[in-house]
DNA sequence: TTAATTAATGAACGAAGCGTTTATTAATTA
DNA sequence: TAATTAATAAACGCTTCGTTCATTAATTAA
Protein backbone atom coordinates (compact mmCIF):
# COMPACT_ATOMS: atom_id res chain seq x y z
CA UNK A 1 0.00 0.00 0.00
CA UNK A 2 2.16 3.00 1.05
CA UNK A 3 0.43 4.90 -2.28
CA UNK A 4 2.75 7.90 -3.17
CA UNK A 5 1.00 11.09 -2.99
CA UNK A 6 -0.71 13.16 -5.53
CA UNK A 7 1.28 16.38 -6.10
CA UNK A 8 4.83 18.27 -5.11
CA UNK A 9 5.63 16.67 -2.45
CA UNK A 10 6.31 19.16 1.32
CA UNK A 11 10.05 20.21 1.48
CA UNK A 12 11.97 18.26 4.38
CA UNK A 13 14.48 20.96 3.98
CA UNK A 14 11.90 23.63 4.35
CA UNK A 15 10.24 22.37 7.27
CA UNK A 16 13.92 22.05 9.16
CA UNK A 17 15.05 25.42 7.66
CA UNK A 18 11.79 26.79 9.75
CA UNK A 19 12.19 24.63 12.72
CA UNK A 20 15.60 25.66 13.20
CA UNK A 21 15.27 29.22 12.64
CA UNK A 22 12.92 29.23 15.43
CA UNK A 23 14.58 27.34 17.42
CA UNK A 24 17.54 29.78 17.37
CA UNK A 25 15.61 32.48 17.67
CA UNK A 26 14.13 31.30 20.38
CA UNK A 27 17.38 30.30 22.34
CA UNK A 28 19.02 33.68 21.48
CA UNK A 29 16.20 35.82 21.88
CA UNK A 30 13.40 34.75 23.53
CA UNK A 31 9.59 33.60 22.90
CA UNK A 32 8.70 37.05 23.07
CA UNK A 33 10.93 38.14 20.28
CA UNK A 34 9.80 36.01 17.83
CA UNK A 35 8.01 36.67 15.14
CA UNK A 36 6.22 34.11 11.96
CA UNK A 37 7.96 36.92 9.72
CA UNK A 38 10.86 36.86 11.72
CA UNK A 39 11.07 33.23 10.82
CA UNK A 40 10.17 33.17 7.44
CA UNK A 41 13.04 35.73 7.03
CA UNK A 42 15.57 34.29 8.93
CA UNK A 43 14.91 30.50 6.93
CA UNK A 44 14.86 31.95 3.89
CA UNK A 45 10.37 30.67 3.20
CA UNK A 46 7.19 32.20 2.65
CA UNK A 47 5.32 33.04 5.85
CA UNK A 48 2.14 31.86 3.86
CA UNK A 49 4.45 28.24 4.08
CA UNK A 50 4.83 28.81 7.27
CA UNK A 51 1.08 29.36 7.77
CA UNK A 52 -0.03 26.43 5.94
CA UNK A 53 1.82 23.70 8.15
CA UNK A 54 1.33 25.65 11.60
CA UNK A 55 -1.54 27.56 13.14
CA UNK A 56 0.02 30.26 14.84
CA UNK A 57 3.42 30.43 16.42
CA UNK A 58 2.83 29.06 19.50
CA UNK A 59 2.82 25.63 17.49
CA UNK A 60 5.75 26.49 15.55
CA UNK A 61 7.82 27.21 18.31
CA UNK A 62 6.96 24.05 20.03
CA UNK A 63 8.00 21.83 17.22
CA UNK A 64 11.04 24.07 16.76
CA UNK A 65 11.74 23.52 20.54
CA UNK A 66 11.26 19.75 20.75
CA UNK A 67 12.50 18.75 17.50
CA UNK A 68 15.99 20.23 18.94
CA UNK A 69 15.85 18.63 22.57
CA UNK A 70 15.74 14.93 21.65
CA UNK A 71 17.27 14.00 24.64
CA UNK A 72 17.97 10.43 25.97
CA UNK A 73 16.33 10.03 29.05
CA UNK A 74 17.92 6.90 30.52
CA UNK A 75 17.08 5.41 34.19
CA UNK A 76 20.29 5.97 36.18
CA UNK A 77 20.80 3.19 38.43
CA UNK A 78 23.77 3.59 40.74
CA UNK A 79 22.14 1.47 43.80
CA UNK A 80 21.47 3.91 45.87
CA UNK A 81 18.05 6.06 45.43
CA UNK A 82 19.73 9.74 46.63
CA UNK A 83 22.79 9.18 43.67
CA UNK A 84 20.08 8.24 41.13
CA UNK A 85 17.75 10.97 42.14
CA UNK A 86 20.94 13.90 42.34
CA UNK A 87 21.78 12.49 38.96
CA UNK A 88 18.62 13.13 37.35
CA UNK A 89 17.75 16.37 39.52
CA UNK A 90 20.90 17.81 38.90
CA UNK A 91 21.09 16.94 34.80
CA UNK A 92 17.54 19.24 34.79
CA UNK A 93 18.81 21.74 36.71
CA UNK A 94 21.56 22.04 34.61
CA UNK A 95 19.52 21.89 31.47
CA UNK A 96 17.25 24.21 33.30
CA UNK A 97 19.76 26.84 34.33
CA UNK A 98 21.12 26.70 30.57
CA UNK A 99 20.16 29.04 28.06
CA UNK A 100 18.47 26.21 25.91
CA UNK A 101 16.50 25.06 29.04
CA UNK A 102 15.65 28.89 29.86
CA UNK A 103 13.22 27.85 26.74
CA UNK A 104 11.30 25.59 28.82
CA UNK A 105 10.89 27.95 31.67
CA UNK A 106 9.26 30.40 28.99
CA UNK A 107 7.00 27.59 27.39
CA UNK A 108 5.50 27.47 30.88
CA UNK A 109 4.85 30.66 30.99
CA UNK A 110 3.39 30.43 27.82
CA UNK A 111 1.12 27.84 28.82
CA UNK A 112 -0.47 30.09 31.48
CA UNK A 113 -2.62 31.71 28.97
CA UNK A 114 -2.29 28.96 26.21
CA UNK A 115 -3.81 25.39 27.06
CA UNK A 116 -2.58 23.75 24.26
CA UNK A 117 1.09 24.89 25.18
CA UNK A 118 0.43 23.68 28.14
CA UNK A 119 -0.80 20.44 27.15
CA UNK A 120 1.92 20.26 24.64
CA UNK A 121 4.91 20.58 27.73
CA UNK A 122 2.99 18.25 29.55
CA UNK A 123 2.74 15.42 27.60
CA UNK A 124 6.26 15.79 25.43
CA UNK A 125 8.02 16.82 28.48
CA UNK A 126 7.43 16.59 32.09
CA UNK A 127 5.06 13.37 31.54
CA UNK A 128 8.18 10.79 30.47
CA UNK A 129 10.68 12.61 33.25
CA UNK A 130 8.37 11.61 35.56
CA UNK A 131 7.93 8.43 34.95
CA UNK A 132 11.71 8.20 35.07
CA UNK A 133 11.32 9.34 38.32
CA UNK A 134 8.54 6.85 39.66
CA UNK A 135 10.87 4.29 38.47
CA UNK A 136 13.74 5.33 40.00
CA UNK A 137 11.79 4.93 43.20
CA UNK A 138 9.75 2.17 42.88
CA UNK A 139 13.07 0.21 42.84
CA UNK A 140 14.23 1.82 45.83
CA UNK A 141 11.13 0.33 47.55
CA UNK A 142 12.01 -3.11 45.55
CA UNK A 143 15.42 -3.40 47.24
CA UNK A 144 13.86 -2.05 50.65
CA UNK A 145 15.98 0.98 50.71
CA UNK A 146 11.99 2.66 51.07
CA UNK A 147 9.21 2.49 52.73
CA UNK A 148 6.64 0.89 51.61
CA UNK A 149 3.31 2.28 50.32
CA UNK A 150 4.59 5.89 50.22
CA UNK A 151 3.21 8.31 48.52
CA UNK A 152 5.45 8.13 45.17
CA UNK A 153 3.52 11.19 43.06
CA UNK A 154 3.80 13.33 46.11
CA UNK A 155 7.75 12.36 46.50
CA UNK A 156 8.08 13.43 43.00
CA UNK A 157 6.02 16.59 43.73
CA UNK A 158 8.31 17.16 46.61
CA UNK A 159 11.19 16.64 44.87
CA UNK A 160 10.94 18.53 41.49
CA UNK A 161 8.39 21.32 42.52
CA UNK A 162 11.25 22.97 44.30
CA UNK A 163 13.32 23.38 41.55
CA UNK A 164 10.62 25.60 39.18
CA UNK A 165 9.51 27.23 42.63
CA UNK A 166 13.14 28.87 42.43
CA UNK A 167 13.48 29.37 39.03
CA UNK A 168 10.38 30.47 38.22
CA UNK A 169 9.13 32.53 41.29
CA UNK A 170 11.61 33.23 43.65
CA UNK A 171 15.09 33.33 41.95
CA UNK A 172 17.09 31.82 44.04
CA UNK A 173 19.68 29.69 43.13
CA UNK A 174 19.31 26.07 42.64
CA UNK A 175 22.96 24.44 42.64
CA UNK A 176 24.06 20.88 43.75
CA UNK A 177 24.06 22.20 47.11
CA UNK A 178 20.47 22.89 47.21
CA UNK A 179 19.58 19.79 45.39
CA UNK A 180 21.61 17.35 48.32
CA UNK A 181 19.61 19.30 50.72
CA UNK A 182 16.20 19.02 49.00
CA UNK A 183 17.36 15.11 48.55
CA UNK A 184 17.97 14.40 52.38
CA UNK A 185 15.71 16.67 53.58
CA UNK A 186 12.82 14.85 51.36
CA UNK A 187 13.60 11.47 51.75
CA UNK A 188 13.79 11.27 55.57
CA UNK A 189 10.52 10.03 56.36
CA UNK A 190 10.78 7.75 53.52
CA UNK A 191 13.79 5.99 54.43
CA UNK A 192 13.43 2.34 55.50
CA UNK A 193 14.61 2.11 59.17
CA UNK B 1 7.65 71.98 53.47
CA UNK B 2 5.25 70.15 51.52
CA UNK B 3 4.96 72.99 49.24
CA UNK B 4 2.14 72.95 46.92
CA UNK B 5 3.55 71.78 43.31
CA UNK B 6 3.19 74.44 40.73
CA UNK B 7 0.29 73.77 38.21
CA UNK B 8 -2.72 71.34 37.12
CA UNK B 9 -2.58 68.45 39.80
CA UNK B 10 -2.45 65.18 38.97
CA UNK B 11 -6.45 63.83 38.70
CA UNK B 12 -6.63 60.81 40.94
CA UNK B 13 -10.25 60.13 39.78
CA UNK B 14 -8.49 59.32 36.65
CA UNK B 15 -5.76 57.30 37.87
CA UNK B 16 -8.01 54.71 40.15
CA UNK B 17 -10.31 54.86 36.45
CA UNK B 18 -7.35 53.80 35.10
CA UNK B 19 -6.32 51.39 37.52
CA UNK B 20 -9.54 49.77 37.72
CA UNK B 21 -10.06 49.50 34.53
CA UNK B 22 -6.88 47.36 34.05
CA UNK B 23 -8.07 45.28 36.83
CA UNK B 24 -11.12 44.29 35.60
CA UNK B 25 -9.83 43.66 32.45
CA UNK B 26 -6.78 41.23 34.27
CA UNK B 27 -9.53 39.42 35.54
CA UNK B 28 -12.00 39.37 33.16
CA UNK B 29 -10.07 38.19 30.19
CA UNK B 30 -6.50 37.77 31.39
CA UNK B 31 -3.26 39.79 30.97
CA UNK B 32 -2.87 39.00 26.90
CA UNK B 33 -6.14 40.21 26.15
CA UNK B 34 -4.99 43.90 27.61
CA UNK B 35 -4.29 46.49 25.79
CA UNK B 36 -3.54 50.32 26.22
CA UNK B 37 -5.81 51.18 23.86
CA UNK B 38 -8.53 49.05 25.55
CA UNK B 39 -8.19 50.26 29.50
CA UNK B 40 -7.88 54.03 28.14
CA UNK B 41 -11.47 53.15 26.08
CA UNK B 42 -13.04 51.57 29.31
CA UNK B 43 -11.48 54.11 31.39
CA UNK B 44 -12.37 56.83 29.50
CA UNK B 45 -9.04 57.90 29.10
CA UNK B 46 -6.61 59.51 26.72
CA UNK B 47 -4.41 56.95 25.97
CA UNK B 48 -2.07 59.82 25.99
CA UNK B 49 -2.56 60.41 29.48
CA UNK B 50 -1.70 56.21 30.75
CA UNK B 51 1.87 56.97 28.78
CA UNK B 52 2.61 59.94 30.59
CA UNK B 53 2.33 57.91 33.98
CA UNK B 54 3.18 54.67 32.87
CA UNK B 55 6.21 53.33 31.11
CA UNK B 56 4.11 50.03 29.24
CA UNK B 57 1.42 47.77 30.08
CA UNK B 58 3.00 45.74 32.37
CA UNK B 59 3.57 48.53 34.97
CA UNK B 60 0.23 49.63 34.47
CA UNK B 61 -1.68 45.83 34.94
CA UNK B 62 1.03 44.98 38.01
CA UNK B 63 -0.72 48.79 40.24
CA UNK B 64 -3.70 47.89 38.96
CA UNK B 65 -3.51 44.24 40.27
CA UNK B 66 -1.74 45.50 43.46
CA UNK B 67 -4.24 48.18 44.50
CA UNK B 68 -6.96 45.97 44.14
CA UNK B 69 -5.15 43.02 46.61
CA UNK B 70 -4.36 44.67 49.11
CA UNK B 71 -5.25 42.39 51.88
CA UNK B 72 -4.02 41.78 55.86
CA UNK B 73 -1.82 39.11 55.93
CA UNK B 74 -2.40 38.03 59.44
CA UNK B 75 -0.42 35.82 61.45
CA UNK B 76 -2.70 32.24 62.23
CA UNK B 77 -1.71 31.34 65.61
CA UNK B 78 -3.57 28.69 66.74
CA UNK B 79 -1.07 26.49 68.84
CA UNK B 80 -0.05 24.03 65.96
CA UNK B 81 2.19 24.61 63.41
CA UNK B 82 0.06 22.03 61.25
CA UNK B 83 -2.75 23.88 61.88
CA UNK B 84 -1.41 27.34 60.81
CA UNK B 85 0.50 26.58 58.14
CA UNK B 86 -3.16 24.58 57.04
CA UNK B 87 -4.41 28.15 56.92
CA UNK B 88 -1.90 29.85 55.25
CA UNK B 89 -1.33 27.45 52.57
CA UNK B 90 -5.33 26.68 52.17
CA UNK B 91 -5.97 30.30 51.81
CA UNK B 92 -2.89 31.05 49.08
CA UNK B 93 -4.48 28.01 47.52
CA UNK B 94 -8.31 29.25 47.09
CA UNK B 95 -6.66 32.87 46.13
CA UNK B 96 -4.83 31.06 43.13
CA UNK B 97 -7.39 28.93 42.36
CA UNK B 98 -9.73 32.16 41.94
CA UNK B 99 -10.20 34.24 39.15
CA UNK B 100 -8.39 36.82 40.58
CA UNK B 101 -5.68 34.54 41.51
CA UNK B 102 -5.06 33.07 38.62
CA UNK B 103 -4.29 37.01 37.64
CA UNK B 104 -0.94 36.55 39.69
CA UNK B 105 -0.13 32.79 37.99
CA UNK B 106 -0.27 35.30 34.59
CA UNK B 107 1.86 37.75 36.11
CA UNK B 108 4.32 35.03 36.98
CA UNK B 109 4.25 33.58 33.82
CA UNK B 110 5.32 37.69 32.50
CA UNK B 111 7.89 37.79 34.82
CA UNK B 112 9.82 34.81 32.69
CA UNK B 113 10.17 37.79 30.06
CA UNK B 114 10.23 41.00 31.92
CA UNK B 115 12.26 40.89 35.22
CA UNK B 116 10.89 44.02 36.36
CA UNK B 117 7.84 42.20 36.17
CA UNK B 118 9.56 39.44 38.39
CA UNK B 119 10.73 41.68 40.66
CA UNK B 120 7.48 43.60 41.69
CA UNK B 121 6.03 40.27 42.46
CA UNK B 122 8.69 38.99 44.61
CA UNK B 123 8.83 42.13 46.72
CA UNK B 124 5.10 42.98 46.67
CA UNK B 125 3.36 39.46 47.35
CA UNK B 126 5.74 36.75 48.22
CA UNK B 127 8.16 38.15 50.21
CA UNK B 128 5.57 39.44 53.08
CA UNK B 129 3.90 35.94 52.63
CA UNK B 130 7.18 34.42 53.15
CA UNK B 131 7.89 36.02 56.21
CA UNK B 132 4.87 35.11 57.92
CA UNK B 133 5.24 31.61 57.37
CA UNK B 134 9.00 32.32 59.09
CA UNK B 135 6.83 33.48 61.98
CA UNK B 136 4.89 30.56 61.90
CA UNK B 137 8.05 28.43 62.16
CA UNK B 138 9.90 30.55 63.98
CA UNK B 139 6.96 30.01 67.16
CA UNK B 140 6.77 26.23 66.49
CA UNK B 141 10.55 25.85 66.84
CA UNK B 142 9.93 28.21 70.02
CA UNK B 143 7.74 25.92 71.71
CA UNK B 144 9.55 22.85 70.79
CA UNK B 145 7.35 21.97 68.34
CA UNK B 146 9.68 21.84 66.07
CA UNK B 147 13.08 20.59 65.90
CA UNK B 148 15.79 23.19 66.47
CA UNK B 149 18.07 24.41 63.79
CA UNK B 150 15.91 23.42 60.76
CA UNK B 151 16.54 25.16 57.77
CA UNK B 152 13.14 27.20 57.47
CA UNK B 153 13.77 28.02 53.72
CA UNK B 154 13.82 25.02 52.68
CA UNK B 155 11.12 23.76 54.60
CA UNK B 156 9.18 26.73 53.30
CA UNK B 157 10.07 26.10 50.03
CA UNK B 158 9.16 22.47 50.54
CA UNK B 159 5.65 23.83 51.90
CA UNK B 160 4.67 26.01 48.97
CA UNK B 161 6.85 25.23 45.47
CA UNK B 162 4.30 22.12 44.76
CA UNK B 163 1.03 24.27 45.32
CA UNK B 164 2.82 26.35 42.16
CA UNK B 165 4.38 23.13 40.65
CA UNK B 166 0.70 21.98 40.33
CA UNK B 167 -0.98 25.13 39.27
CA UNK B 168 2.08 26.17 36.46
CA UNK B 169 2.83 23.18 35.42
CA UNK B 170 1.36 19.84 35.91
CA UNK B 171 -2.42 20.96 36.03
CA UNK B 172 -3.25 18.86 38.97
CA UNK B 173 -5.46 20.20 41.62
CA UNK B 174 -4.60 21.65 44.56
CA UNK B 175 -7.31 20.92 47.35
CA UNK B 176 -7.37 20.84 50.93
CA UNK B 177 -6.63 16.92 50.88
CA UNK B 178 -3.36 17.96 48.67
CA UNK B 179 -2.36 20.32 51.06
CA UNK B 180 -2.85 18.46 53.92
CA UNK B 181 -0.74 14.96 52.74
CA UNK B 182 1.44 17.70 51.92
CA UNK B 183 2.09 19.37 55.18
CA UNK B 184 2.41 16.24 57.51
CA UNK B 185 4.54 14.96 54.83
CA UNK B 186 7.27 17.55 55.15
CA UNK B 187 7.06 17.82 58.63
CA UNK B 188 7.65 14.32 59.35
CA UNK B 189 11.36 15.23 59.90
CA UNK B 190 11.07 18.55 61.32
CA UNK B 191 9.00 17.39 64.64
CA UNK B 192 10.46 17.42 67.92
CA UNK B 193 10.68 13.72 69.62
C1' DT C 1 -6.07 89.75 37.11
C1' DT C 2 -2.70 87.64 34.50
C1' DA C 3 1.27 84.87 33.68
C1' DA C 4 3.48 80.55 34.28
C1' DT C 5 3.12 75.82 34.74
C1' DT C 6 1.53 71.26 34.56
C1' DA C 7 -2.35 67.73 33.29
C1' DA C 8 -5.47 65.79 30.21
C1' DT C 9 -7.43 65.38 25.73
C1' DG C 10 -8.25 63.84 20.91
C1' DA C 11 -6.36 63.08 16.70
C1' DA C 12 -2.94 61.64 13.92
C1' DC C 13 1.50 59.27 12.82
C1' DG C 14 4.83 55.53 11.17
C1' DA C 15 6.24 51.03 12.29
C1' DA C 16 5.26 46.19 13.20
C1' DG C 17 3.05 42.04 13.18
C1' DC C 18 -1.04 39.55 12.45
C1' DG C 19 -3.40 36.06 9.50
C1' DT C 20 -5.24 35.79 4.77
C1' DT C 21 -5.57 36.00 -0.20
C1' DT C 22 -4.11 35.93 -4.99
C1' DA C 23 -1.54 34.90 -8.96
C1' DT C 24 2.47 32.43 -10.41
C1' DT C 25 5.83 28.95 -10.64
C1' DA C 26 7.76 24.22 -9.22
C1' DA C 27 7.64 19.32 -8.51
C1' DT C 28 5.42 15.23 -8.42
C1' DT C 29 2.06 11.17 -10.03
C1' DA C 30 -1.33 9.31 -13.31
C1' DT D 1 0.36 16.19 -20.97
C1' DA D 2 -3.03 16.72 -17.37
C1' DA D 3 -4.02 16.85 -12.62
C1' DT D 4 -2.55 17.89 -8.25
C1' DT D 5 -0.18 19.77 -4.45
C1' DA D 6 3.76 22.88 -2.53
C1' DA D 7 6.13 27.07 -2.31
C1' DT D 8 6.67 31.82 -3.41
C1' DA D 9 6.26 36.96 -3.51
C1' DA D 10 3.35 40.56 -2.96
C1' DA D 11 -0.30 42.74 -1.29
C1' DC D 12 -4.34 43.24 1.79
C1' DG D 13 -7.04 45.13 5.95
C1' DC D 14 -6.64 45.06 10.70
C1' DT D 15 -4.80 45.93 15.28
C1' DT D 16 -1.61 47.67 18.54
C1' DC D 17 2.30 50.00 19.63
C1' DG D 18 4.54 54.16 21.51
C1' DT D 19 4.99 59.03 20.20
C1' DT D 20 3.83 63.70 18.82
C1' DC D 21 1.09 67.89 18.39
C1' DA D 22 -2.09 71.46 19.21
C1' DT D 23 -5.71 72.61 22.38
C1' DT D 24 -8.07 73.08 26.59
C1' DA D 25 -8.26 72.75 31.85
C1' DA D 26 -6.77 73.54 36.51
C1' DT D 27 -3.72 75.15 39.63
C1' DT D 28 -0.05 78.55 41.96
C1' DA D 29 2.77 82.79 41.87
C1' DA D 30 3.39 87.52 40.73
Amino acid sequence: MMEKKLGRPRSEETRKAILSAAYEMLVENGFKSITIEGISERAGVSKATIYKWWPNKAAVVLDGFFDATVSMLGIPDTGSVKEDLFIQISSLASFLTSSKGKVLLELIAEGQSDSNVAQEYRNRYFHPRRLISKAILEKAEARHELKKDLDLELLIDLLFAPLFYRLLITGEPVDPFFIERLISYVLIGSESD
